[in-house]
DNA sequence: TCGATCATGTAACAGGTTACATGATTTT
DNA sequence: AAAATCATGTAACCTGTTACATGATCGA
């Protein structure tokens, strides 16, 4: 449901092929929605089937075709409708935080190797969002009001982030307590 | 995936019904993962199948029949290894998150009054942590370390509810300076 | 020459949602 | 009298993942 909405609000930017939002979804959108290229591939079809997009194929001489996706009117209003329903911050999806309810069954040296992993993911992902943050909203007053809302995203992101990397601090003190216990 | 083992790491804590299950994700779980009762049953007779539960069949005279599940040998053996695989700390899902690519889009008005609900309700997701961290983790050095694994899933939820109500500050103060443009 | 990048998909399957269904007991 | 609780599911549909498929160009 989501996704149909991602790519909409996506293409109401700034038209693109189904490989530049892939792209898109990986880097700047990777904060807010995950999607493969099937999906993404899929559902510009089902939108196009629907209305809500048009398509033009452009034939390139040295790269395979492309076909670049457009909003249609039709397709903003859905978006605007969308836009005015309530949606939730978060689905709560939370693989690792199972493991915690099976403490007793888990292999205590795996599991710190593990959530050191986790730490670094996590710090990495962090240090590219506020790269971006440098890069793009600097002077955030001098800013369109379209990317001072984008800004905010951002902000989500790395104060989601942070706060992780805080409880991960937690999690490895009691895992210390656990060696000596 | 993930269901699957969620529904195996909370009947190897305790024996239960489906129905049970339902109100321990509804609860405790809620943190963790979201699951409809629809999709416990499904799971359910699924892991059945496999020969990963055992089910016994109770009747009672007052109410309906009731089906207790408890996990077996090989279930815990397919726990344990899942345990050791590496998992993410979250899924990026954020619905909400989408908006701020439209902002353009947005009725402002309406969002205010849509972020305060988001407000609402997350400060009394977090009021209903701190009081199961009154109620059960008031003396951490006391409980087993069963509970304390416990404990840091309930601080994960704390503390990212926490980081979420701090972004929502940034956000009304962002929305007021709009006002004033 | 090997891997990355550009560019698009199909097919099978697994996971998840919504609507529908039943029916007794207990609480408001 | 109505709503909530106990207790279990089916069916249809939608969403998302994994595996497979193709083929050219470009940089190391």
């Amino acid at each position: 449901m989501s996704l149909t909405y991602a790519l909409l609000t996506a293409l109401a930017e700034q038209s693109a092929t189904g490989y530049e939002l892939n792209q898109r979804f990986k880097e700047r959108l990777a904060n807010i929605w995950q999607a493969s290229h099937q999906q993404i591939y899929k559902e510009l079809a089902k939108l196009l089937d629907r209305g809500w997009l048009n398509v033009e194929t452009i034939q390139q001489p040295d790269r395979p075709d492309k076909k670049v996706y457009e909003i249609t009117p039709i397709g903003l209003e859905a978006l605007k409708q969308w836009l005015n329903e309530p949606q939730s911050l978060f689905v709560e999806k939370n693989p690792l935080l199972i493991k915690f309810f099976a403490g007793q069954y888990l292999d205590l040296e795996l599991f710190k190797q593990e959530v050191q992993q986790v730490r670094l993911n996590l710090a990495q992902k962090l240090q590219s969002f506020s790269v971006i943050q440098q890069l793009y909203f600097q002077e955030l007053s001098t800013l369109s009001s379209h990317y001072q809302w984008q800004y905010l995203a951002l902000r989500y992101g790395m104060m989601s982030l942070e706060a992780s990397l805080k409880w991960l601090d937690e999690v490895e003190h009691q895992l210390k307590q656990l060696d000596l216990t």
